[in-house]
DNA sequence: ATGCAACTTCAAGTCCACTTGAAGTAAAGC
DNA sequence: GCTTTACTTCAAGTGGACTTGAAGTTGCAT
């Protein structure tokens, strides 16, 4: 198979590391195009390689397909996207990331001085305790709550 | 209402911000436990706060229930938990944390290298791009996809 | 020209983590 | 005692992100 300017959903996927079914999954909620063949076949640019890996990068940072698509539909209609509006898309996701770097350092240092307290077990956990006798009002421990599972 | 030594799984519920459902949907589950009152209604330990916000906390690193009940079933039977169990156990989710606070960080960095390069309308971007030439055998930039979404 | 893998659509199914609703019971305040 | 709010169970529903299956079509290699 010479290396056509084109890709097969087949050989998309593959490069992609996802299944078939997830690209049209993908092309039904918009957030991907391609061309037809005269077969009806779709062939997707090689630039939707790099469309996919953005996509993937997206939601482990937590965002939803829905989420990424609205982000993505800054840009005008058929316009190719300028630096401009990927850079306002991309800083836009870098916040949330930085968001949940932050959530997770914090809950690993709780954690690291969990480790050796017993927590489970015991009164005295200034961690998880931490606010238990002054929130009377609904509080609970926050600084592990919050930030819901992504 | 004064603060009895247990908790009604409302009360519970509003101290660690999750709905009684889900409270009785992880009891179901087996994460957690309850005494019930002689007219079959549950009452917790205050303990059990920590417990659900440990719950929380593992979700959000990604671990499914079914995985954090797996870890918590390290604890023997009945048993009190030692802090040797709590170690074992928070040493392992330590691990996860890390992987994924590191995998977040490349992210991170990837995104700051792309904000100025146009990746998505371009040719050229480094990164996305690395390996597309080299790697036609099904591979992909590798290096944003992996640790797929929580 | 033919065979077979890879493609097509569309509806339905799956998994996870809950949420909702119905019908009934318990507990706390007045 | 009565009312209201909070609880009980159980079955069914929801939403997100796909996956699977059936029935049919295309495209590349020999």
């Amino acid at each position: 198979m010479a290396q056509s300017e084109f890709l097969t959903v087949g050989q998309l996927a593959a490069r992609c590391g996802v299944r078939t079914s997830a690209l049209r999954f993908y092309e039904s909620k918009g957030l991907i195009e391609s061309m037809r063949t005269g077969g009806n076949q779709r062939r997707y640019p090689r630039s939707t390689i790099r469309l996919v890996a953005v996509i993937r990068a997206a939601q482990s940072v937590g965002l939803s397909l829905d989420e990424i698509q609205d982000a993505m539909s800054v840009i005008p209609e058929g316009r190719t996207p300028t630096k401009k509006d990927w850079s306002r898309i991309s800083s836009r996701w870098r916040a949330r990331l930085d968001e949940r770097i932050q959530f997770l350092e914090r809950l690993r240092d709780d954690l690291d001085q969990c480790i050796g307290c017993g927590c489970l077990s015991l009164q005295s956990c200034n961690l998880l305790n931490r606010g238990d006798k002054a929130a009377e009002r609904g509080a609970g421990p926050r600084h592990l709550i919050e930030g819901k599972p992504s």
